[in-house]
DNA sequence: GGGCGAGCATAAGATGAACTGATGCTGGAT
DNA sequence: ATCCAGCATCAGTTCATCTTATGCTCGCCC
């Protein structure tokens, strides 16, 4: 009988291309990766790897294996959201994973919402950037994550997760509030505080910059926005700032509506949609996130905001 | 992650009642199958089993997740064929189990055919009684096995296999040479050899001398028919005998055609007709079953036996 | 071409998980 | 009341998984 921890290390070998990468991943010695692949192997009767310079490759076979891998391993997430679902209390950890922001103005109310409402959960947050999150709950390091794209930065759905709606916001340019910017346009003269190469937030800021006929010149770069914006109250540059981020607007900041939005989803292994911890997780956050709605304003003065709106 | 193994042993719970049944069917002590059915409940975070008596049932969530079990397995078992499939040489064990004229007609060509075209296939055949393939299978005792029902004593599919047809047979009485029987219903006051109780033979046989008219006087039982063909020959009595069984006929033995067939099929868990392997032992079995047809007459006389044929 | 580091496979050992055997408790049948 | 069935738990044994050490091949860079 082919065992699912092995299927999930070929799994992920398949998408990071090499065993040390595997092993990295599980925090597991290469070693340990390499030996239960070969054991794989024998259980499988066919060879599924096979050496290509240093690394290894997926024979036809392993390939295969991959594809019904992923099978498996839904019908196993299925299997544990079902039984969780006939249980009668909720119980054990479940591992949060959101980018900073979120865990600043959504984990609190969130967290005590589920703790009163099932005591029995063990409930972990860690900070997580949004283009983190696939990979940690392919490699079960959480169990909820938040992730997000924009529409001048669109992501591609990721096949091994479901997804829910949470929020829809608007994205602001942080200026000065002693400044003479108006447009986005306007700021090309401007040294911009971007996030950390690699993140969509970074990817966003070159895209909008673009669009408005330059390229951005970063000076600095944070990925807190609290930060962020206290650089831009200090007339140290401008800033890309979604809306979740931007309120309170710190005293010498002022914001300018773009022609953009971001949308922030929450993110959870496919198959375990039901999981009622799962379920439950999604309505503390959207409850958190709801209250987060009705507190702050909308800015946004274009038609076509309008018509999001 | 839910373990499969522990998954099966629940699923088996289910069905043989108690964790000593359990256990003797996996050849595990009680101790073992208790300890790692708490530890997939401590997996799962519910209860999935409550005392009762001296007894244990399952919960709720238990029954749910048995029924979520067989998906899962399943999925493993198509993940196997799939992967056996798309290796290119066949390799590792099949293990068949067959009834005992069946080991003596049929397999000794098959294992033939098989050995020539897969040499990397481990061969091994049982001895084990139609009635038991079904657990054998699902306890992966065996990868194939052969099933049987007749007209007389229906059997209702198992829904843990799939199966496939291989033989459509004659059935017989088996009456001494000088003897005066013409039919079933001349032999009420015969003696009876009759297979052991709890065979699909015994209920077969038990139920044609019923539809005659009588019950049936058993004096001997015994499961091997060359044993029987030659009580009978001896004049100790008539006796069931299905065509695989009946041919070559031994001196001293007359055959009568009788209004009812037997059936027999080719047994694998559900999920795996496609594995190489199972494909390679049903072919090899039905060619081995087409050359004994080739072999061997027909005698029915009745109007719809002729149908049939 | 040589040196260095990446990457993997294998062997030996350490650690953790699965299984056995012993024991004690509850229950069901006689 | 007695005996045996059935299970849970504990302690010990056995087996599986993971780590560490080692050696080999490959690929990159100077």
């Amino acid at each position: 009988m082919l065992d699912p921890r092995r299927l999930r290390l070929l799994r992920d070998l398949a998408r990071l291309g090499t065993i040390s990468a595997v092993a990295d991943a599980h925090t597991y010695t290469a070693s340990a990766v390499s030996q239960q692949l070969s054991a794989l192997e024998r259980e499988a009767g066919v060879p599924l790897l096979e050496r290509s310079g240093r690394r290894v490759e997926l024979t036809a076979a392993g390939h295969v294996l991959v594809e019904q891998a992923e099978l498996v391993l839904g019908a196993l997430e299925q299997a544990a959201a079902a039984v969780a679902t006939a249980g009668s209390a909720l119980s054990g950890p479940l591992r949060i994973g959101a980018f900073p922001t979120a865990v600043r103005t959504l984990l609190p109310s969130a967290l005590v919402a589920l703790g009163v409402r099932h005591p029995g959960l063990e409930l972990h947050v860690a900070e997580l950037d949004p283009a983190a999150v696939p990979d940690a709950l392919r490699e079960r390091r959480i169990d909820v994550g938040l992730v997000q794209d924009y529409d001048i930065a669109p992501v591609a759905p990721d096949p091994a997760l479901g997804t829910a709606d949470l929020l829809d916001e608007e994205v602001y340019l942080a200026v000065s509030a002693t400044g003479r910017i108006r447009r986005i346009e306007d700021a090309a003269a401007e040294m911009w505080i971007m996030a950390s190469p690699g993140t969509l937030c970074h990817t966003a800021g070159l895209r909008l910059a673009q669009s408005a006929g330059y390229a951005a010149r970063a000076r600095h770069h944070a990925d807190d926005f609290t930060t962020v914006l206290a650089l831009v109250a200090a007339d140290q540059g401008v800033a890309i700032v979604p809306q979740l981020a931007a309120y309170p607007v710190p005293d010498g900041v002022r914001l300018i509506a773009l022609d953009t939005r971001r949308r922030t989803r929450v993110a959870y292994r496919r198959g375990s949609a039901g999981h009622p911890a799962i379920v439950a997780a999604h309505a503390a956050l959207a409850e958190a996130a709801g209250n987060w709605r009705a507190g702050v304003p909308t800015i946004n003065q274009s038609p076509r905001g309008g018509d999001r709106r």
